[in-house]
DNA sequence: TCACCATATGAACGTTCATTGACCTGTCAT
DNA sequence: ATGACAGGTCAATGAACGTTCATATGGTGA
């Protein structure tokens, strides 16, 4: 019951926001009344709490998984990590809105946790760049301006291509989940101007 | 005073969400008490329509004049398109995210005009880039996949990138949102596969 | 000077909120 | 059979919610 009142409450919380979602709602869904709750969280943050945790640990362990996956080679590493973040946020893309949208609404301290683990893993993208970088693999110079693309900034227009595939994503659709995550590991490629993948 | 509202409203809808944000937290951010909001609105809903309308007012017809100072040719439209959308988003952040992410707690059809208008955004960079890939100026197809990215897809990864740009931005940093606007747009360029801007 | 109108106030409305605590009810080891 | 216990119900709490309304006030044109 504790992991059902976690998926029903991460649904509605993707539908209707934290503040909108009331525990009456929660525990209605449940097929229980509201004070049941209480048995198994102390709270309705904690709930939130919760379902963010169990998010972030399971992307964090799945980008590990995936830059080994990728070798040693900066371009490879990037297309699994693209492959990945772009996997989670469409098959699981209510816990990953909920995620992304909603860790305002926790006290301070739990907030920090889930910032600092949103940073985690841009440092990972950012360490995968500056190492293709270095290789010669990617190019971020745009010929006409002075100044390249900084690697914190193109690491950014990724992470957001990515995440924010689970907005729009539909599971019914043309495009599955698999697809989609081969076609954005292209188009990053691209972004970061990766020569062919051969050699 | 309401402009003010209007403007205190997008803030702190920005930063705590609609449900969460009282009327009385709104009108005491203007220096009044509750009841004096309704004889400027009907309604708190009605407050986050203003801003949201407003918005993508503002918006739309920043892209119009990006697409005709582009030319007629596509990349050069898509780098100014990317460009206007960047700024906007950065620019007026606040209002960028409350129109993105609050418009779920208006009424059905007040939503479906958000929704609309977004739609009418997508389409302009559809359109462009279909334009691109018709000269054959950018290039979209995997060379180890059998399928190319279709135009739906790239046009929400770039957007996506864009949109959620304002996000992270902080006018304080680094990079202005006019260096960061230029660099998306060259990030996007290569992202499609477009070749040098020259010729 | 006066009437008017826009706008502010502050109290009150009914509702809903999260949370608590007393109570009930099955299940299971002893 | 019995006792413990996990997990449910139900009623009640005070606070906060959006909204309404009668009333006050200050500036403006006649």
């Amino acid at each position: 019951m504790s992991r059902r009142i976690l998926d029903e409450a991460a649904r509605l919380f993707y539908e209707d926001g934290f503040p909108a979602t009331s525990v009456r709602k929660i525990t209605a869904a449940c097929g229980v009344t509201a004070g049941s709750l209480y048995n198994h969280y102390q709270s309705k943050e904690e709930v939130l709490y919760a379902i963010l945790k169990r998010a972030h640990e399971d992307s964090e362990r799945l980008l590990e998984e995936g830059l080994l996956r990728g070798g040693d080679r900066a371009d490879r590493q990037l297309a699994e990590l693209v492959r990945e973040l772009t996997l989670f946020h469409t098959e699981r893309r209510i816990e990953g809105l909920v995620a992304r949208t909603e860790w305002r609404h926790l006290p301070p301290e739990q907030a920090k946790e889930v910032l600092d683990a949103q940073r985690r893993v841009r440092r990972i993208f950012e360490r995968t760049l500056e190492r293709g970088l270095a290789a010669g693999r990617f190019r971020l110079s745009d010929p006409r301006s002075s100044r390249p693309a900084p690697v914190d900034v193109v690491a950014k227009a990724i992470l957001d291509m990515c995440i924010n595939a689970g907005q729009w994503f539909r599971p019914e659709g043309t495009v599955s989940a698999r697809e989609l995550a081969d076609q954005y590991a292209f188009l990053a490629l691209q972004l970061v101007g990766a020569g062919p993948p051969d050699a």
